[in-house]
DNA sequence: AGCACGCCGACT
DNA sequence: GTCGGCGTGCTC
């Protein structure tokens, strides 16, 4: 027999594999593919996985070295997780070694064991006896703990608990000191009995389209199109019901956001089995842990973000992936996969069920099922609901304008108000004004380090800058001519305080990346809202998303503009999205909802489309557009970012870059640029692009390849910073 | 990415 | 006389 090579995985910025002789002693008959090995590389000892094997090596035999030693026992990863990964690398253009490094917890890349006791808490009779009012009234973190106890007799692993507040492993200590509680270990991978409770009565659409997800065999991707408050989730928990009954485990991704203790919550009420949990805030141990329980089949559901799209699993049986047009989906430095368009290719690979839920779908998805590639599922109802939110467009060149607050906003705001509703703000700008701004000479506050102004913050009384953090003083006066300086335009720090001036009856809260930051504050907030407590809520995007406001009657999106005349081709489905995902927050329950848009533009065709037609005739007249145009998912688009300290050094490379392109002579594939990007100058850093734009994903695919295999020969290449984006999904 | 080798400035 | 700056080259 053929010595055989080993083609090892190494978590380094490098491209390939590398070929290693076997350990000394090797025996030659187990299977060691996806098993993690040890390697001495370069200078020093590594960690790397054994990703194929092969006869021979194109390197004389003479430059291979041995590997140490094998790490494990049991592959780590499954062959089609594998080929996945590899499949991945090469379409992202990333080194393959930190694909798969992306793919494993910390501990298993650094050569830990994957092995080692999970600790498992139950109620005992004594903690079993307490009384829970007593509890709920004397200790709300013990009581959560306890319910949570009580619910799982068979006992609660670190990985469920995770979800509690922060805390809850001091909360537990003291059960555990009073007795209520025991602990034991168990062996990783012991699956608990799942029991599925019923749920609620599912109206028809409901029902078919559940049944069509269930009836189907094979790889089959689904896109279910259903308005918000349609009922999307109770739809996946049917359709996974039958997946998990049968033994086989569920993925079900949500974006950044979407991960709320209420959708655990809802998820755990209707499958008591084990979760594993994967996020961005999880410790280590905790990765380690979900991964593991993901792994070994243990975790009946896998949920979680982006990252949870390369977890592993033992007997995968569906793919779910919530919100899917979110664009937290795209990772957008490092390996910058889709986890949407991941998840599909993993279906296929699993031949399972994949389910693409939206109410605002991305074009791509909508494309794809014109060309019958998806099975569309709609589900236009709202239960429970007597109208759908009424979108309404507010001239605001016809009306007076306070703080940018206009006379129609203000004066349904107050019709609400009075009627007992809350009222929701939209604005997706954060701080107290966007511009600084001298009267006298007409100077405006701008970060050095960025093509960006900055943006006054009143409440921490500084001047920051959105795109590197910088902070300072807010200056009284004009550094030039003395005047008196003043905020231009409206964050939402500032539309908080003037509506404490014109409604200052209601109590407000406001929601964005700056009001949340406190550990807690998040929730703390919500709850002000759902007590009813707050009665007026201004925000950001962050709202948009996985929360739901059942009181909230109207809307006041405050500026639609932004998005209709972006530099980046996807700033009108963006802007429709936004303003269909934040209409979704109105008129639940009872309450009819309005949403009122402040826009410039009335008038515009895009805007006008979607508030009379809906989201899916805005979606048709946009695709018409991209079709026009030659955009995605027309083309298909890979985009070549540099940076440097100078603008010079970054374009000088960029044409060298563009040099190096061997375009096929059939205009199959466009180029745009070398051009400065749309922000020349961030964080100090100069900053240009260039864009490819292909007919044929596979003629992109094959270029690219050709052509970055030189782009990093060049000898400027390491004395810039320079990335390739496929399929990006902001063009700076 | 790490890590070592390699030639030119301010210090125990 | 050295410690150390980061340029450049390499990793099966």
């Amino acid at each position: 027999m053929l010595a055989m090579i080993f083609q090892i995985a190494i978590n380094a910025p490098l491209h390939g594999l590398f070929d290693y002789l076997p350990p000394a002693g090797w025996s030659g008959d187990a299977s060691v593919v996806g098993c993690r090995v040890e390697v001495i590389f370069g200078r020093g000892k590594t960690t790397g996985m054994i990703a194929g094997t092969a006869p021979d090596s194109s390197l004389p035999r003479s430059r291979l070295r041995k590997i140490t030693r094998v790490l494990d026992q049991q592959p780590v990863m499954d062959p089609a997780m594998l080929e996945l990964l590899m499949w991945a690398a090469s379409y992202y253009q990333h080194p393959v070694g930190e694909v798969i490094a992306a793919a494993l917890p910390l501990g298993l890349r650094q050569g830990r064991p994957l092995g080692g006791l999970e600790q498992v808490w139950s109620l005992t009779p004594a903690g079993a006896q307490q009384d829970p009012g007593m509890l709920a009234r004397r200790a709300p973190r013990q009581w959560e703990l306890w319910q949570r106890l009580e619910q799982s007799p068979g006992g609660v692993g670190e990985t469920a608990l995770s979800t509690l507040p922060q805390g809850w492993r001091n909360t537990l200590k003291r059960m555990l000191d009073k007795g209520w509680i025991s602990s034991r270990e168990e062996e990783p991978g012991t699956r608990r009995e799942l029991v599925i409770r019923p749920g609620p009565e599912l109206t028809t659409d409901q029902s078919r389209a559940a049944a069509l997800i269930t009836g189907a065999t094979g790889f089959s991707p689904f896109l279910l199109f259903g308005v918000t408050g349609s009922g999307k989730t109770e739809v996946y928990f049917e359709a996974m019901e039958q997946v998990l009954a049968a033994g086989r485990q569920v993925l079900f991704l949500v974006p950044e956001i979407g991960l709320t203790p209420q959708l655990l919550e809802r998820v755990r009420n209707r499958f008591d089995g084990n979760l594993a949990i994967l996020h961005s805030g999880l410790s280590d141990g905790e990765r380690m842990t979900s991964w593991r329980d993901a792994a070994s089949g243990a975790a009946h559901i896998i949920i979680g973000t982006r990252s949870a799209a390369l977890a592993p699993m033992a007997r995968p049986g569906m793919i779910i992936v919530d919100e899917e047009h979110d664009p937290s989906f795209k990772q957008w430095e490092g390996f910058r996969y889709s986890a949407r368009d991941m998840a599909v290719a993993r279906a296929r690979r699993h031949d399972v069920a994949i389910v693409l839920g939206s109410a605002t779908p991305s074009l791509e998805s909508l494309y794809n099922v014109r060309r019958g590639r998806y099975t569309q599922l709609d589900l236009p109802e709202r239960p429970g609901a007597v109208n759908h939110p009424e979108i309404r467009l507010v001239d605001l060149r016809a009306h007076a304008c306070d703080e940018g607050l206009s006379t129609p906003l203000v004066l349904a705001a107050e019709k609400h108000l009075a009627a007992g509703g809350q009222v929701l703000f939209f604005l997706n700008r954060r701080g107290y004004a966007p511009t600084l701004f001298c009267p006298g000479c007409g100077w405006t506050a701008r970060c050095k380090r960025c093509d960006a102004g900055m943006v006054v913050h009143q409440r921490q009384q500084l001047l920051r800058c959105h795109h590197c953090d910088t902070r300072r003083k807010i200056p009284e006066n004009c550094e030039d001519c003395q005047e008196a300086l003043a905020p231009v335009g409206q964050g939402t720090e500032r539309v908080e305080e003037t509506l404490n001036r014109i409604l200052p009856d209601y109590p407000q809260v406001r929601i964005d990346r700056d009001s949340t930051q406190r550990k807690g504050a998040m929730e703390e907030l919500l709850g002000r809202i759902r007590s009813g407590q707050a009665r007026i809520l201004t925000g950001t995007q962050m709202l948009t998303k996985g929360h739901d406001f059942p009181d909230v009657s109207l809307v006041g999106v405050l500026n639609a503009d932004q998005g209709l005349f972006g530099t980046d081709f996807r700033a009108s489905e963006r802007l429709a999205q936004t303003i269909v995902q934040v209409a979704g927050r109105a008129g639940r329950a009872e309450r009819p909802g309005l949403v009122l848009v402040q826009t410039l533009y009335p008038e515009h065709p895009l805007l006008t489309r979607l508030v009379n037609d809906g989201y899916a005739a805005f979606a048709e007249a946009c695709l018409k557009e991209r079709e026009e145009s030659g955009w995605p998912p027309f083309s298909h688009l890979a985009l070549l970012r540099v940076e440097s300290p100078g603008m010079q050094q970054t374009m000088a490379f960029l044409h060298q870059a563009r040099q190096l392109l061997d375009l096929p002579t059939d205009l199959s594939v466009g180029v745009l640029g070398p051009a400065p990007a749309p922000m020349e100058k961030r964080a100090g850093r100069y900053r240009g692009q260039l864009l490819l734009e292909a007919r044929e994903r596979p003629i992109l695919q094959r270029l690219l390849t050709d052509w970055l295999a030189k782009v990093r020969e060049l000898p400027e290449a390491r004395k810039v910073r320079w990335s390739i984006d496929v399929d990006p999904i902001e063009l700076f």
